[in-house]
DNA sequence: ATCATTTATTTACGCGCGTTAAAAAAATAT
DNA sequence: ATATTTTTTTAACGCGCGTAAATAAATGAT
């Protein structure tokens, strides 16, 4: 490693003795060059630790090699984690990924994507915050710039959808829940953001009514992303007034069911599918720390790997094929029952 | 908004029947332009939807207005609450903040690094992963970039260190602690990345020292960046064995003490400071789940914000001052005792 | 050795903006 | 109205690279 500072790829050239737009086609893709310059270029490249100016390179290209990737609320351990498994799969694709998380408001979800679409991205995942989305926002910023939805579906918006199925979310726990105890209610925010948790509710009330039971719902207050107090709260509310329908709790979410486990604690309830447990609490995600809570959560499990995994090829074949795919498609992937303490 | 696609400020220029140099004064000044001709200005970007193109901008300037932040570990619901912060702060001062998370891995660090450096930012908030990090390149990279260190000191690196003052933490804890009850053993792990956790050791140590206090410090296998299973299977081990000192535990952070707490509800050891309870666990971080564990966890919290607030004040100096700063200061704040129910 | 083919070089232009110096125009002061 | 100051315009160059066309050189097959 030399103290000489290159400072552009003419001098870089002119130090291996090739021409500069031989070693700009190296970077564009390394084996469209000679075997023998391939090499001597990447010799230099060791010893002089050169490196394309990025704006000059996306300053020409139409599309850079970047992937915006925008989730609602990166302080989420879910979106937190999806985020990690997204990134790394568009490192091993050569693309550079770009994470922002919209931190739960529509404003700033507005100025990421404005922003974004300046960077000239190749293609974006966006987790849309939900029934809070500027819908016509979103919609202008989709036609400009290839992008699929993940988590949350927006009718019509993105080129496509990739998520997690609702209902078999829900089937799963519900059919578990009334086959090994009390026909479960149903806990919920009164009015959620997320359209998955509406998918849910529906699913819930769908599947009682298959299995020929009594649906209960319970909606309680609270607005915002702080949803393990919201689960708390609502949680010491219904048990103390006594108000819970069966001794059976279905979250709609794990980060209420913390919530909602953390109040059974403190109000001395015990929680468990044991003899001697007063109420069983089961729920949907699969969050993180699903495995830590005390009693561990029985929820259903995203299948976040194929989520992922589907998404981006998705994102990748949406690239190649220039930016439009022949049909807006909505796909999902079916849940995986987690049995722990809890339920 | 109009359909009239304008590509350059050139074109935007005429459009208005300023001239481009006057429009490039505007965006990198508005104030630097008569009011008459601004007025004229915005009313031009509210009808066409024209923004300059950064990459063109960027090329030119020797620094950006971008702001890196990179953290270990994303997924670590501490670090996105910190992060959170301070893109928040960054926004409001004018800045693009650029987050990227090392996934607790040396080789990305260095990559996020290296792709940050092109970036050519304005500066640079870093929370190094710790003993795992490459400290030659970290060096570096500090060399030609100006960066703050937060979380995570590494000596003589950086312009400056913003963090917590470990001992602060633990003697507030431990003095609480051995006042109420009896005196603490100290869990951690035994290989630890971070360099706080050693921090907070030799703290544990010190202050038992003055307190004349016999110290027992447990040090539980395990690697990685999963504290909850490292501190759950180490706990699982302890209390099986039967081999906990005292009947109080103090872990080195709260994810470790999450961990532990599950253990303890797996075998149904009851955790508290209320009379029949076996055993208290205290902590320290303050992590955004503390509040929610069973029992709610004592703790030693951060000061998030003047952490946040602190870090990115001392990087607004460093970068007005033009990357120097007259001699490394390292700042770090005072814990806050989070009393719960749990010790 | 000859011709066809692949790969490299040369030359030249363009991208969208920053920036500067000199000239012109507008605003403000006298 | 004139002189002075401030702002804007004009014109022009540079940044570092992408890219294309024409040419030259290396490679491979015959």
């Amino acid at each position: 490693m030399r103290y000489n500072k290159i400072k552009n790829m003419a001098e870089f050239a002119a130090l291996i003795g090739v021409s500069r737009p031989t070693v700009s086609k190296y970077f564009n893709d390394p084996e469209s060059v000679r075997p023998s310059t391939r090499d001597r270029i990447e010799a230099a490249l060791k010893e002089y630790d050169y490196r394309p100016n990025i704006y000059a390179i996306n300053q020409n290209r139409r599309l850079t090699k970047t992937i915006g990737i925008v989730v609602p609320y990166l302080a989420d351990p879910f979106f937190a984690e999806i985020a990690r498994m997204l990134e790394r799969r568009c490192i091993a694709a050569g693309f550079t990924p770009s994470l922002f998380s919209s931190h739960g408001e529509q404003a700033l979800e507005n100025t990421i994507l404005d922003n974004l679409r300046s960077l000239k991205p190749a293609g974006v995942l966006l987790a849309p915050l939900g029934r809070t989305s500027d819908r016509k926002h979103i919609e202008a910023f989709c036609h400009d710039v290839p992008t699929i939805l993940f988590d949350s579906n927006i009718e019509g918006v993105g080129a496509a959808f990739v998520g997690s199925d609702n209902f078999s979310f829900v089937s799963q726990t519900v059919e578990y829940l009334s086959r090994t105890g009390n026909v479960p209610c149903f806990f919920e925010m009164k009015d959620p953001a997320n359209p998955n948790a509406n998918k849910r509710r529906l699913a819930y009330l769908e599947i009682m009514n298959r299995l020929n039971l009594e649906p209960h719902i319970i909606k309680i207050d609270g607005k915002g992303w702080s949803f393990e107090e919201i689960g708390r709260q609502g949680a010491l509310k219904i048990l103390q007034e006594k108000a819970l329908p069966t001794n059976t709790v279905l979250c709609s979410n794990d980060r209420l069911a913390i919530g909602f486990l953390s109040a059974c604690h403190e109000l001395g309830i015990s929680v468990g599918r044991d003899e001697g447990c007063s109420i069983r609490v089961a729920s949907h995600d699969d969050h993180p720390y699903a495995r830590y809570t005390c009693p561990s959560l029985t929820t259903a499990a995203h299948d976040y790997e194929s989520v992922s995994d589907y998404a981006l090829s998705t994102l990748f074949r949406l690239i190649e094929s220039g930016g439009r795919l022949e049909k807006r498609q909505e796909t999902v992937f079916a849940a995986r029952l987690i049995m722990r303490d809890s339920a």
